[in-house]
DNA sequence: CGTTAAATGACAATATACTGTCAAAAGAAC
DNA sequence: GTTCTTTTGACAGTATATTGTCATTTAACG
């Protein structure tokens, strides 16, 4: 059977494909931007959220657009790892304070330093105001495909 | 540390983040558009790739980006479910070719009759010609990302 | 042919992520 | 101040994905 799409409706399921298959690469070429760092994409978004202000696990994970359970757990390995400490948190007793040690922070300035080589060289090739007008479309929808309800079954 | 990113650096981290935002969204509206049926993001791509054509585990996995051991996971319980089976394949006595039954045939019917309602929304909403000029700008990253090396550790 | 390399499916082990549940703590309502 | 709701971290269970290994089969090479 055939999809009865109308053109802006191909447009958009191309559009949405090569999203996805987009984000794929990236995905791999961000653990390839932390992994020198024996870091991974996740253990480096946490450490940013972390860096940018102390958060709580559950902060971070609404931030991030993660699950508590999974920020936590990278949490605690980078705790282990020793690039954070859980801070006391002042406003509340159990939701301690995500904070980056120097080591942390060595190693987050680390991969951002790497992560500028590389968004520099793409960025070059594309040209800023591809990209500029390109992202607009991407944020547009974005916001329309929240608001867009799938149809119901 | 501050990242030493140019202006078209910062522009690509900047489309980098939305794409990788907006890919998680798709993916859950795929999970949502299939889920009525029973199915998943991957089961539904995989039904979509035996459905192009009829081809092997392996095949099925190189055309989606997957690995082999994923696909024969989701090829595994499509079977189960009678939504495909394992056709001997002439060309080789291990490499079965995975085949759409009449089952299989309208779940992904189904589907694909909500993924057109879906889209054809939300290429109104946004517009077919900014929805193929973001297209472009996305295909040209893919590439250049796939040929852009991550600097070395 | 005969030998070697590559591809394929099966299987196991591990890593990762998500859901659900629980008790403790904080906030809101009255 | 007391009660009820929400938030938070901890934990268990499950689902999913990835990596590695193995025997079998196919293809490539001489």
């Amino acid at each position: 059977m055939k999809s009865d799409r109308t053109p802006a409706g191909d447009a958009f399921a191309a559009f949405a494909i090569s999203v996805l298959r987009l984000a794929g690469h990236l995905q791999n070429a961000g653990d390839a931007l932390a992994k020198p760092t024996g870091q991974t994409s996740a253990r480096w978004q946490v450490l940013a959220a972390a860096d940018h202000a102390p958060m709580s696990v559950a902060d971070a994970g609404r931030a991030l657009g993660m699950t508590r359970q999974g920020v936590q757990r990278i949490a605690d390995l980078l705790e282990k790892d020793g690039l954070i400490l859980y801070a006391d948190n002042p406003a509340h007793q159990r939701a301690k304070l995500m904070a980056l040690t120097e080591s942390g922070k060595a190693a987050l300035a680390a991969i951002q330093a790497r992560q500028a080589v590389w968004a520099n060289a793409l960025g070059e090739i594309l040209g800023k105001k591809e990209i500029a007008e390109a992202t607009h479309t991407v944020i547009a929808a974005l916001q329309a495909v929240e608001k867009q309800s799938v149809p119901e079954g």
